[in-house]
DNA sequence: ACCTGAACACCGTTCAAGT
DNA sequence: ACCTGAACACCGTTCAAGT
């Protein structure tokens, strides 16, 4: 999909309109809100939103891509003022709660550490792979857990949490139970 | 639902009709099949689907309440051969092979965990409270964790192992690191 | 008392016609 | 090159008419 110049100039228009729209309904209803609906919000007829966006799948990323980078950015800062093993949890945690504040990121993360995954979530597995690895080094996560291990974990928790209906109270005692988990040495 | 004598033959048969026809549709086609084409295939219209199954989620239900009660007998079974810290681990591994073979029956776990939950899960959840209770005397799990978090990270888990896409080697591993977590003394 | 199936509303998706 | 909106297919849900 281009996004680029090359774009006429109302056509880049209603791309933006289309996701200011996507945003506000994904927010209220759910990642399953109508596309139907969201065309008519942003005031452009159902077939351009198909144009810009053939797959419900592909809103759902354009609409959150900034998100989904702001939040791997955040490792890096975190890097820097924790030692490895805290600067993990703490990201996973902030991960966690944006999955449980925007609605559909969950999804987007789950579909990208699933089989349907596309390139919309490299930059989180990019984010935690350079923390599982720094933790590794320091000794403080076992050696038999791969990065995508950690991320579908920490969408089964967040899984969770939602299930218990918290606002983010819960999923930290559940990421600390995981953590002590995959602090401990590996299985025989 | 009056399920009892009650029922007039006819309507007791469509019953079991549609009662097939959901196993077999939700297997094939996941827990969002269609109910209007489960309704042709047991060869009834619509509105009787309707009548004796007023929600998608009834039907889910009365489709997997003797699978749910098979599972939750192998707490029992379990615990008088196994010692209480194996048992739960090992009911929990049976569980999630449940949860990852039929299709539909994770969706139920979930909702009953949640808010939108009904009483059809309750097997489940005495049976995780006894297998709880005795790890808890037992000394092999800590004492801040309730039941009910056991069965919302193992519905986590078994998410986690549906994204890895395996056939139940992943969901293995992915219980023994979350078991470590659950073992350990509490946070401070 | 229960069943049927037409009818309605809604949504996703496509595509011919328009600028 | 892009947009529009009518048209089609599909699904859930209701309800008047039938037995």
């Amino acid at each position: 999909m281009a996004q680029a110049r090359s774009m006429r100039a109302d056509a880049r228009r209603n791309r933006e309109l289309l996701l200011e729209a996507a945003v506000e309904a994904f927010a209220a209803h759910g990642e399953g809100a109508s596309l139907d609906d969201i065309a008519k919000r942003a005031g452009v007829g159902s077939g351009t939103l198909y144009r810009h966006f053939p797959t419900r799948q592909a809103l759902l990323e354009a609409a959150y891509v900034d998100r989904i980078e702001s939040i791997a950015e955040r490792a890096g800062e975190l890097a820097e003022r924790l030692p490895p093993g805290e600067a993990l949890v703490e990201w996973l945690n902030e991960l966690g709660a944006g999955m449980l504040r925007i609605r559909g990121l969950r999804a987007l993360l789950g579909a990208a550490v699933g089989d349907g995954g596309t390139e919309c979530c490299d930059p989180l597995k990019s984010a935690v792979s350079r923390l599982v690895g720094a933790a590794r080094e320091a000794g403080v996560l076992r050696r038999d857990v791969e990065p995508v291990d950690v991320l579908r974990l920490a969408h089964g928790v967040a899984t969770a949490s939602e299930l218990a209906g918290g606002e983010g109270t819960q999923i930290r005692r559940y990421l600390e139970l995981l953590m002590t988990g995959l602090r401990a040495r590996g299985a025989p």
